[in-house]
DNA sequence: CTGTTAGCGCTTTCAG
DNA sequence: CTGAAAGCGCTAACAG
């Protein structure tokens, strides 16, 4: 029979509360009492059940998620897992709060941080901008015992526990190789649309994307990268600006979001002077032109994953568990039209 | 405050016994009664506390998971995940037992579901071999009150609760879509390699590749299937026979294990003639293969992820709790050079 | 058929 | 600094 702390109390020769004390590192126990019980701990081989304890503590895990008040699809999906996450809060001992910010705006996540610290949740997942007050801001909290994790978008060099998000250089990476293959030996001009570089995602994609189209596909031509803000309509002017500027575009790689103005310009191409096309995120959109051959592939982050992750990180920290790495690991899924979910 | 089975008694006149006979359909409780409980449960939003009924239950899950004997990478990746899940067992009130059976063998594979059966497990989980015998046995465990899933291959038309493992249908087609893209529009012979179409994930896989490439690139010559045996001196073997009878191979399909052989083939062929390659399972085999530019794409199935889903489902099923679906759809990777994890 | 009572393993007052 | 006792939400005998 697994031991309990009752087994240790009378190994130890003290009682329950005293053992409950050691386990806890609460204050208020002789040195010598302490290196009894884990010495009895360790004989024993004891593992304390979390279940029971938090039954016990009637412990909720209060979280806070700060998300980007950006309304594209994958924002909207990203949301939706969150709010999926609420629902099974009442049974995961659950209490999440958003707090919107708008995008892009370091002053603005860190007023939210410092809000949702104050508040001293259990933990907080943020989708980062990659500034240096943000960077103060998170490892302040972290240093006040607050864990942090940053989902989507990282933040280098801070404190933060844990990043639930893909690896974007890999991701531009993939793309360049994919691209490359499409395209076969022919020369011609690959154009690369980004939201903008300032963000830390798309400049990272463009980075890894560039490097392999470097490397290995020297015959083929890279456009300067098209800033598309994320915004359908703007999207599609500067791409349609693209393919009147260049004839010979054999490839677009489409790394940031507003792909709407992409579709519909593609719809417009002659099939067979269509060029191959990469595009990020499984929406609405992206599925669709899949479908019908507008894009040939599309590069995906789960967002479901990488928030039930986020918490199960958080969960942890919060209290000194460590997480199976594995699972933790958010995945760049490749879509072809055939491997659809 | 969430609510209790205390205010449920209270709300509805009963003691806490009544409450508990209901809440777990247990007899000996008057239609009248159980209504009023149901009434109470239902005005005021009540939800079972899952870790308290446990911890009072003292419950464990005995789960039974039946792997083959094979002794190729994936099959030890498995057998390994699972004994990742017996690591954590004791936090998560887990009592995993493995047996081990014959590969392919429908009958061995009868007795260990009959003796598995007959230890009253919590759960179930097979690598199932496709046979009508397996089908019953199945179905009568499902029925005796067992829950049952499926690993890695499915067994269609039985009564299991739920399949891990990938769609093989849409990694076939998936592995002719880029096949059918890698090697542009010069005519040329693709050969597959299986380890033997009697295995349903591999008849599956071959399924869906025939038919993308018949649909989309029918200037390529799909030549017959060569069975490998999931053995690498076979592989070798007949994919040698092969290359030698037809010139103009130009891609090489291998949906199945024993990838060692066709490596090494590889390695022979002049860089510039060497096929475009796609194979399943990320081992130590192809993943280096890959680096080194002998393989273009492995398609791959998380077998840490497959059997974290199986004892989900299981526990869920055995307490007839729902799960969150989209968690427990098993992907298919696709990894290239460049996004290797 | 229904209620009472004593726990599950851990935490938390409140006294010593 | 340490211990005794009550209780978290639920279940399991055992009586009625």
């Amino acid at each position: 029979m697994k031991p309990t702390v009752h087994d240790i109390a009378v190994h130890a020769g003290v009682s329950l509360a005293t053992v409950d004390r050691v386990l806890n590192n609460r204050p208020g126990v002789r040195h010598e009492t302490r290196a009894k019980v884990d010495a009895a701990v360790a004989a024993l081989g004891f593992v304390r059940d979390m279940a029971a304890a938090n039954l016990a503590k009637g412990r909720v895990y209060p979280l806070t998620f700060i998300l980007p008040s950006n309304d594209n699809s994958f924002m909207r999906g990203l949301a939706a897992a969150v709010g999926d996450a609420i629902a099974r809060a009442a049974v995961e001992r659950l209490a999440i709060r958003i707090i919107e910010v708008p995008a892009f705006d370091p002053q603005a996540l860190v007023a939210a941080l410092r809000e949702a610290g104050r508040e001293k949740p259990a933990g907080i997942a943020l989708v980062a901008v990659d500034a240096p007050e943000v960077r103060a801001v998170v490892d302040e909290l972290v240093e006040a015992g607050i864990p942090v994790v940053t989902l989507v978008s990282d933040l280098p060099g801070s404190k933060r526990q844990h990043y639930a998000g893909i690896d974007n250089i890999a991701a531009g990476r993939t793309a360049a190789s994919l691209m490359g293959r499409f395209l076969g030996r022919e020369p011609g001009s690959v154009a690369v649309l980004a939201g903008s570089l300032v963000v830390r995602d798309h400049r990272e994609r463009f980075e890894g994307f560039r490097a392999v189209m470097a490397a290995e596909f020297g015959h083929l031509h890279l456009l300067p990268v098209l800033e598309g803000r994320d915004d359908p309509a703007t999207a599609e002017r500067v791409l349609r600006e693209a393919l009147a500027a260049h004839a010979d575009i054999a490839g677009i790689y489409s790394l940031g979001a507003g792909n709407r103005g992409l579709v519909r310009l593609l719809k417009e191409v002659r099939r067979d002077r269509r060029p191959a096309v990469i595009a990020h995120e499984l929406t609405g959109t992206t599925r669709a032109a899949l479908t019908d051959g507008l894009i040939d592939a599309v590069l995906n982050q789960d967002a479901g994953h990488e928030v039930r992750s986020a918490i199960r990180v958080l969960k942890a920290s919060a209290d000194g568990q460590s997480v199976v790495e594995a699972q933790e690991r958010i995945r760049l899924d490749i879509f072809l039209r055939d491997n659809l979910p």
